[in-house]
DNA sequence: GTGAAAGCGCTAACAG
DNA sequence: CTGTTAGCGCTTTCAC
């Protein structure tokens, strides 16, 4: 059995192309060199299949390409769409994506941003878990962080789709059908979100209880639990908002189970639309996020490094469809 | 602003120690050294909080650690799962996974083969295209690749699911309710899956139909276009088996479109369970595959470079739920 | 048990 | 315009 062959180098051409190792360099990241050298290190390269490796260029350059991106679960529809995105900016930058899942959890998310400054990773895109703090070292070792779909703080760019604007208007659709007691299934650290359900309330004048608002981790296990614990609790409401895809599954669920009748008894709005919102029954009236854009340009602004902006805002768009009925 | 300072290096640890960097090197992958030695020097590491750089050693190992990961949609729960399983073995052996979308598309994967080559990544986990001839070069080339789902060619391991028995199953089950006129929608490939619906059908003295068996592209428009297609042309059907959850959500769509009722007019049995398929409007009877387990699997074969299986069959399970109904 | 030194493939500074 | 050369941080002989 043959070795694996020992590949092709910088030299390996310089030598077949009779020029010096910095030539072929330059030629290949589009330097200066005569018409003539040009073509014939081209050719050479070319027909030696030679690819410069990445490995000698980053060690060299202290930094390796490609970008970081820390999701806190690839298996949620929002953060896999995410993912895409991120994956379809990187590619037409030829960039290598490295990617990593959070679980939520702020200590893993550490472990894993240690995991990319080893790898000199200089450039990440975050989902980020807790409060921010755990980016406090990396970002003062000069890492270039991008955060997506939460902003937690204000020296980190960001994108993300218009909470505000979306709990706005699915409160105020769900006050205009005469709802009066809604309530708020989140997720923990979703606090604009939760903000912005107060703060319509309170412009609408339904009077505010806080008991309505209910907090779930990022588990399907303790959504079902809150979703479930809501509805056995205040048989009262008459509508319910959830954060995300998996809360509004986990009370699509928990409906079903308790057998509380979706849109009859109360009526559903869910924050995130996915593929099986149309599939359920009834099909489910959401506020969908651009997802996938939001990790386009999460992408892109950590490739171009230039002009960094605060923070970039994507619509949300409130879709109709028969989870939502008048006050019974 | 101060600039962001050059971050530690091996000689740092070895001049603050004391001792020469290879001694310290030495320590760090746990070589031999006197027992005063070693502490000294990993005290040094911790106070100085050192990290090795993985771009040094990956180049002086000609092969950077971390493993590729090549899937054909991330935002398909099948493959996101996978993908999943992967991320938890690799991280538990501390190895960062770069990750390519291949849209199913043996160019793009050919694209996609080559960055991982120019990073000199020698280990690769893919779901594969096409036929694997892709593949070729990058074994030549000494590429230690497993693949996942798919088996294409005798000379990579591999870590799939048990269609044949999941098939069987699923057809068995169908014909015991009476069916006769049972469809099958396949994803071009899904050969493997197409030959057993067709073996066991024969099993069972059903007369063989060659129209029943539809292929679509991995595309939701395609899977539409051909679940439509299959509903219209053929209202003699009774049931249908779908090759995989997105081929499964779109003929539940079509059927709803069509007012094609389910398990009424047709029953349905889709290959994959997800959890929406619970949610569904009735919940579906499904053939679960062990997705997060054929990624943690591949990742483990991947990883410990030892004895090398041909291909390891993970079983899959018949979860019956509300979508099939006995012949009308 | 330990240190000095070579060198992985590449780019950038400097000469010519 | 082009070649020579010095490392980037690390591991691995090879002497001591």
């Amino acid at each position: 059995m043959n070795m694996a062959q020992r590949r092709t180098t910088i030299k390996d051409v310089a030598e077949a192309a009779g020029v010096g190792v910095a030539t072929v360099s330059r030629v290949l990241s589009g330097g200066s060199a005569s018409a003539e050298t040009r073509e014939r290190v081209l050719a050479t390269a070319a027909r030696l299949d030679y690819r410069p490796s990445a490995l000698g260029r980053n060690l060299r350059q202290q930094r390796s390409g490609g970008i970081g991106l820390l999701v806190p679960d690839i298996t949620d529809s929002f953060y896999a769409r995410l993912t895409d995105g991120v994956l379809s900016c990187a590619r037409s930058y030829g960039e290598p994506v490295t990617i990593g899942v959070t679980g939520d959890d702020p200590e893993q998310e550490a472990e894993l941003i240690g995991t990319l400054i080893e790898q000199s990773m200089d450039r990440v895109i975050a989902v980020p878990s807790g409060d921010g703090e755990t980016w406090a070292p990396a970002l003062r070792a000069g890492l270039n962080v991008v955060f997506a779909d939460r902003q937690v703080r204000d020296d980190v760019p960001g994108v993300v789709a218009d909470d505000r604007a979306g709990v706005r208007t699915a409160v105020e659709y769900l006050v205009g059908l005469g709802h009066k007691k809604i309530a708020f299934l989140a997720r923990h650290g979703q606090s604009q979100r939760v903000a912005a359900f107060t703060d319509t309330l309170a412009s609408l004048g339904v009077p505010a209880d806080p008991e309505l608002v209910v907090h779930a981790r990022a588990s399907r296990d303790s959504a079902y639990a809150a979703a479930a614990g809501l509805l056995q609790h205040r048989a009262d409401l008459t509508a319910v908002l959830t954060g995300g895809n998996m809360l509004g599954e986990a009370m699509v669920l928990a409906a079903r189970e308790l057998h509380v009748r979706i849109p009859r008894d109360v009526s559903l709005v869910m924050f995130d639309d996915v593929p099986w919102a149309e599939l359920c029954s009834p099909p489910l009236t959401v506020i969908a996020q651009p997802a996938q854009d939001v990790g386009y340009r999460a992408a892109e602004l950590v490739l171009r490094q230039g002009r960094r902006p605060r923070t970039v805002t994507l619509p949300t768009e409130l879709i109709v469809r028969a989870s939502c009925g008048p006050r019974r």
